[in-house]
Formats: C-alpha cells, structure tokens, sequence
DNA sequence: ACAATATTTGCCAGCGGTGGCAAAAAATTT
DNA sequence: AAATTTTTTGCCACCGCTGGCAAATATTGT
C-alpha cells in the first residue's frame, strides 16, 4: 500500500511551486509551455490525482452528481442511469444515487440536505419527484444546479427535459381509430403524475378528433404497477360489454392487461388490442409483443446530464441550449390489430 | 440562498471549543451530558450538518461507497442497487455508482483510480467483475475495503457474499427428472464467468444422481443476452429430436426460449418444460411464468453492504461474521410440467 | 482537607488543495 | 537602454474538520 503522491510531491520533483501545478491542473493558460510540460511529465510518472475532497474543500466542487427519484421501476430506472453514467464517465463526474420518498413530509430538506452533505456539484430529478414545484423552489432558492424530467414543461429550458407524453399518446390515439376499434378504455397511472394526466388527455383528443369518446367507466385509475394493471384489466374485461382495445399508463400496466386477458381466454390481438408506453424491456419480450410509445428515455438522460454539466461548468445560458424536448414514438408490434368485422 | 452553518458557529453559540462539537458530531464518549445536549440542540437549531468534504480531508472518511459493474442487466442491477441503498440510507452512507468494463487493460487501474479519486470508504464489486482475481489482489494490495459478489467462494469470508447456484443447479436437476425427463439441454451462459460453470455443473451433477447425462450437442452456451437464449434455442429445437426440458443459464434466456417455441409452436409445458435461473420481474410476468430459481439478490446485497460497512466502522473481524452464503431456491410455476406418456 | 486519579474540554497543527496578490521574468514600447 | 506592459510564477491564508496533547475540571481515596 504505497501512499498517495500529493500536489508538493509534483511541485517539489517538478521544482515549481504548488500553485503552479495547481493551474496545470486545472488547465489554466497563464503557464509556460515547457514548465506546464514538466509538470504534466511529472503527474503521469506518479500517477498522480488531485484529492477532490481537498479540491472541493477549497473550490467548492466535488464533481460529484446525485440522482434523485422515489421507486421508480427498475427498468427505467436503469434506462436513465445508463444515460446519465455515459455523459459523466466522458466528462469526469461521478454519480450518487439517492432514493427519496415522494410522498414525506420532508422530502425537501432531505434532498437539500443530500446536497449540501455530498457537496454535489448538482443534481437531476426524475418523476413524479421532479413534479415537486416545492423542491425545485428550494434547489433554486439554493441556488443549487439541478435538471428534471417530466412529461410537462413546468420549468425553464435550462432546467428541464420534457418528453411529449401527450402528443404520442394523441398517436396512439389515432393508431386505435384507423384501426377501427370504437369500444376504447384507459388505463390511467396515479392522478397526481402529470404523465398520467397528459397521456390520458392526449389519447381522449386524439380519439375525439375520430368522433370517439370513452365512456368514463373505462376510465380506471391504477397505480403504475403490474398488480394494479392485472387489478384494473379485470374491471375491464369480466363485463357483459368490454372494450375492444385498451391503452394502459405503462408497459406494466399493459402486461397486466395482457395476462388478464390470458387467463380469460380472450385473445390478443384478435378479440382485444392493448397498448403499452414506454418500450421497456418487457414490451418487446412478452408474448404477444406489445405495440407501444417508445419514450426515449435514456436520451433524455443524456440531454438533461449535458445540460446539469453546462450549467455547472458554464454557469450561464448554455445550458438552456441544450435541447429540452424529446417525442416519444409509436412502435407497433403484435398487440393490436385492425377489429375484425363481427359477422 | 442562506450560507451554510460551519462547526464554529455551532461552537461559538452552544459556547464551547470546536473540538467539542466535532466530538459530539462523531459520538465520541467523553462529553459531559449537559455539554453533549447543549450541543446537541444548537446543530439542530441550525440545521447543521458536517462539511463531509473537510471531514474526510481531516479524518479520510467519505461515507461514501461505490458499487462497480460491468453491463449487468437492468433488473439484477436494480435489486443490488435496493439492496444496497437500504443499507446505506440507515447507516449514512451514500452510494456511488460506477461502471467499468470487464474486459479492459486498465480495468484495475481505473478501480483503483476510482476509489483513490472519490475518497471511497468502500466497493461492493457485482459480478463477473467480481471474479478478477486481480482486481481484488490490488485492492487488498491498496488497502481499500471491498466485498465481492461471487456464485463461488473464491475469497475471504470477510470480502464475500455467496450464492450457492451449484446446489440450486442440482435441486433445478432433481426437479426435472422428478418429473419425468431425460431428454434435457442446458444453455450456459459466458464461459469466464463463474456462475455459468457452477450452473452447469450443479445441474449436471444433479441428474447424474438419476442417471441422466446431457449429451454435449445439448449443452449450448450462450452469452446471457435474450437475443443468445432466442439463438441458442434455435439451435436446440430446429432438430428431429429435440430435448423435452431445458434448464437455460437465466431467465433472459428463457424467456428467450419460451419466444422460440412460441414461433414453432411447441406447446410449452405440454411438450417443453423451459425453467430459467434469478427469478427476476420477468419471470413471473411472462406467459407461461417461468420455473426457475430465486437468487436472493436484494439480500446478498443487504449482506455485502453490513459485511462493507462491519469492515469500515470496526476494521477487524466484525466483518466475517456477517453471514457469506445465501441459498437460491426453487419456484415452480408454469413454464414446467410432468412428461406425458407420449402414447 | 489534600493528593491522586479520572474525566472533560480547549488549543493548535495539519489534511491537500485553491484563490488573491505581489514578485519575477519576459515581451513590448519609447 | 530604460521604461512600460504583459506573462509567468510563488507565497501565504484559508476551506471545515479531526487528532494529539495539555490544561482544566470533576471524582475518588485517605
């Protein structure tokens, strides 16, 4: 276990002072070409790095970026945290992970206090926290970098990314109609998402734009699980008169649906279309594969993790300029299919 | 945007040294009680909380972990992650999550770099990066605490947390010839990893017992892709004489093919028996839910990360005597069924 | 009551960097 | 060649906390 060389080691082999391997570091330009040079020999013969504990203690930084979010499914979860891992690998950040609870009472001086505790240099929100008018108040009021995602722009361009939810579900919407299906239910997530509100506006205007119109008892609320999709799909599909086709909140939801429909013997997609969001893993692997909205997620991460660097290492508008809007797209698999004529 | 109360202000009002708060903070037992409250209700009132930057500069302690891996997939990766953070959140440690690639010359270093650059208190490696041996030597060799994720024994109690997949392997062996099978195919997983030689030759092993032998054209590997179990199915099935059970390396590749049968309409349990290994989300999600063994993953991480944190606070032995194994078990559920008599 | 011992507290020097400012060196002007 | 400006470099204080040691205080024994 051989100890770590320190910045007056270089200095002291290097024969300059501290300061100067300090802006050599930290890539100054007022440094002669051959001393910067000498130093840089030095550093890479001692396989030396600065010690960001120390370097934050005096500079305020620490490099470090925190992931804040409240149960979300692994999938997306995982989705996100690739994204995020590329874009600091790249740019030389690392990135701590904290769960919070959406619903706790101090939900925002957690957060703010995960903040100031790891130094982190900033952070991203992913839903439904980054919902949260009242954190993003605090961290703004903190004056802490952050970045959210969300199906709504709530937040100005440089702090957010927004996936337009309701003009993919408006697609899907469209996609049922030309299919000629008439008989349409939703399943919704959990009312205080936003995305639930905005996928379920967006498929109601879609449809309406065809003159169709579901009947608010086909209208179920789930939460945003598979059980609750299994839960909701029984609402649905153990009546006299159901629903020829149904759009659920999420992939889970869908593959709920799907099992259902499964053990009722209904088939998909002859006798019922069902429609997921999200394209997760899932989507593409259960039997039938799930026509869906492929919400791209991870390049979501990437623009937002673009964007929190920006506006540490910039401080300014570049941030802002980093693209804010994505639109999710229709993929059509093996869940849905044009209504049969019932002859 | 409030400045951030430091130890001298807390020291300053609750009028004693700095030295004494920092003993409070750390628990440390010679303070008086009334000194100890005294303090104690002036960080509160504040609000304060240590500068965990200039603690670990002082005292090099970060509260920081880091969990190294390499591409696992999304749903292992989120019930490690859980696992973990459980753990972390109780004891005040944060999680830093770092990716690394198996394969790469500079693997080591990059760990080690890693861990030298963030100040890490401690790793947790997932596998199969778990099973470099180098990798462990050099952090021993620095020093550094780690604990290892393995399906084989290959350290100390003290850097390990086991799953026995060997014996899981065999009970998925007795299982299937329980039922009746003889004609049985194994799809392997990435040769260097352990955990795909401990399944074989568990599984093996298992139905030497009754005497059945997997001939070698059915032993197939795969990597541990659902798109490798899809290929490795194919070659299995596309044949006069298929097996009638097959036992695949996880439940990606089962799933994987339970999709081919379903393409060549093979009936599955009726005329294949498919069982996977892991028992992730997906398992019991798909159509027919998947027999396959339950890797307590979630609790293997709890473990690794008291063993971790035994290994930080008490830097002795503490830390071996957090259990080192745990069992997977078996879950049966449709993917599996009795042979019929072929009549 | 006084000495001896045990407990509690404070002072000061770092930990390894960065930032401000001034000194030294180099480049430019007159 | 001297004066002025610009570039490069070094010194020192400080970021917020902990560790060692000594001083102060409380406790115990005689």
């Amino acid at each position: 276990m051989q100890k770590q060389a320190t910045i007056n080691d270089v200095a002291r082999i290097a024969g300059v002072s501290k300061r100067t391997v300090s802006r050599v570091i930290n890539g100054s330009l007022s440094v002669g070409d051959n001393t910067r040079q000498r130093v840089e020999k030095v550093i890479s013969e001692l396989n030396y790095s600065p010690n960001t504990q120390a370097r934050g203690l005096a500079s305020s930084r620490s490099y470090l970026l925190g992931l804040i979010y409240d149960n979300p499914d692994a999938l997306y979860l995982d989705d996100v945290q690739r994204g995020v891992l590329e874009v600091c690998s790249n740019l030389g950040y690392e990135l701590v992970v904290h769960p919070c609870r959406y619903r706790s009472e101090t939900l925002v001086q957690d957060c703010l206090r995960f903040m100031r505790r790891s130094k982190l240099d900033g952070v991203i929100v992913l839903p439904p926290v980054s919902e949260l008018e009242a954190l993003a108040a605090a961290l703004k009021d903190a004056g802490r970098p952050y970045v959210r995602l969300s199906s709504v722009a709530v937040d100005e361009p440089k702090h957010i990314v927004v996936s337009d939810d309701r003009a993919a579900s408006a697609e899907m919407a469209r996609y049922f109609a030309q299919l000629g299906h008439e008989k349409i239910a939703f399943i919704s997530g959990p009312k205080p998402y936003k995305s639930a509100t905005e996928r379920m506006e967006g498929f109601q205007h879609g449809l309406a734009a065809y003159g169709i119109k579901v009947p608010p008892h086909w209208i179920i609320e789930g939460s945003n699980t598979y059980e609750s999709g299994i839960e909701c799909a029984r609402k649905l599909l153990l009546t006299e008169s159901r629903p020829t086709a149904i759009f659920a909140y999420n992939d889970h939801m869908a593959a709920g649906v799907l099992k259902v429909a499964h053990e009722l013997g209904i088939k998909v997609p002859e006798q019922l279309s069902v429609a997921g969001f999200d394209d997760n893993l899932l989507a593409s692997r259960i039997i039938p594969a799930l026509t869906t909205i492929r919400r791209p997620v991870r390049q979501m991460a990437l623009l937002a993790t673009t964007k929190m660097i920006m506006a540490i290492e910039h401080n300014d508008k570049a941030a802002a300029n980093v693209a804010a809007k994505v639109a999710p797209t229709l993929v059509v698999r093996e869940s849905t299919a044009r209504l049969k004529p019932v002859n």
